[in-house]
DNA sequence: AAGACGTGGCC
DNA sequence: TGGCCAAGTCT
């Protein structure tokens, strides 16, 4: 009786498989010694943590073709990082991204360290990144557990186990399956593996290198793993945006505090998002209602945005936020929810 | 150590 | 429409 799954399967598919993508050293190129860059494996591994693979494709490029190395980006900005973060989501990424880039720069004379724990205390860093990046760059054996990981361990092994309790036991199977030989192409392999045949729902058994050891493909249970904790439903919560256009055509903007959401994000000003917002106009002006309303669905909560629009004089100074003059407005340079009350704004 | 933290696509 | 899901981390 054989192991129920066995890494040189895996690797042969991968070999033939493997999506092409544009961070990704391919295994034929990797076979000839080609090194991937570090920088770029760490980009975008940041870049995809929670995040598809084709809402991250532009935001990779714009970046590379931008900030060429980990020091260039460590030099750049808060503000133009924050801004071509802008739409991505999870910000929190983005301001770890600069710290993390600086301490790179600054402690590591500016190469990545090749090192799972030293890359553990980087900013933005967690277990899941810092095993993708020493496997992936620097093809040490980490063995990396991300969703799709997860996924595969509960099928190979028919682990009806609940997530987030069953994640030490999913590890624990997953590296016990990483091999010594090319753990970095083996990494992405049985990401590729999660995310293209072994997928939530629908899996393609018929298709999959693994079928022959699947406990859950010998039961039958595929498609109903991983289980999971059930999720508590979202409340919504009520808001409300000023937009405010001086005669000049600038525009009243708000720098959002550094914590907490939508941090370090430009935004419209505007009032506590509860059950019963308080009005919070930022200037003096005589405000008219749109109809309708932005909404917007974040992690935990659902939001339904009045929006408030206001022509103002030259002279009027604002309470809250500072004017951006129209040519130097940029839209892109949003957070989505303050783009979607924009665009009710002018009429999209 | 649960909860906070975005967004877009899919069904 | 609304819930689920996506290469998680931080507090």
């Amino acid at each position: 009786m054989r192991e129920i799954a066995d890494a040189k399967d895996l690797l042969d598919w991968y070999d033939r498989h493997a999506r092409v993508l544009p961070w990704r050293v391919s295994p034929q190129d990797r076979a000839r010694g080609v090194r991937p860059d570090p920088y770029r494996v760490w980009l975008s591994e940041i870049m995809l943590q929670q995040t598809t693979v084709a809402a991250v494709k532009s935001y990779y490029e714009s970046f590379t073709s931008r900030w060429t190395t980990v020091s260039d980006l460590a030099a750049a900005r808060d503000e133009d990082v924050m801004a071509a973060w802008a739409g991505l989501g999870y910000y929190a990424r983005a301001r770890n991204l600069l710290k993390c880039a600086r301490a790179v720069a600054s402690e590591h004379g500016g190469q990545f360290p090749a090192d799972h724990a030293a890359l553990l205390g980087l900013p933005g860093i967690g277990p899941y990144t810092a095993a993708a990046v020493a496997a992936i760059a620097f093809d040490l054996p980490e063995t990396v557990v991300d969703g799709n990981v997860e996924r595969v361990m509960a099928r190979v092994h028919n682990d009806d186990t609940p997530l987030p309790r069953a994640k030490p036991v999913f590890t624990d199977y997953a590296r016990a399956l990483t091999p010594r030989d090319r753990p970095g192409d083996y990494a992405q392999a049985v990401m590729d593996l999660g995310a293209t045949i072994c997928t939530p729902r629908k899996p393609a058994c018929g298709l999959c290198p693994w079928r022959k050891g699947c406990a859950a493909w010998l039961a039958g249970t595929a498609a109903e793993l991983p289980k999971k904790a059930p999720k508590q439903r979202k409340p919504t919560r009520l808001g409300i945006a000023y937009l405010v256009r001086r005669v000049d055509g600038a525009w009243l903007l708000e720098r959002r505090p550094d914590s907490g959401l939508l941090g370090g994000m430009l935004g419209w000003p505007g009032s506590d998002w509860s059950e019963s917002p308080a009005e919070a106009p930022p200037i003096r002006a005589e405000w008219k209602a749109l109809n309708g309303e932005a909404r917007h669905t974040f992690t935990h909560f659902h939001l339904r945005l009045t929006v408030k629009t206001a022509l103002v004089p030259m002279e009027r100074q604002p309470q809250r936020g500072a004017f951006v003059a129209a040519e130097d407005f940029d839209p892109g340079a949003l957070p989505t929810v303050m783009r979607k009350a924009f665009d009710l704004a002018q009429g999209k």
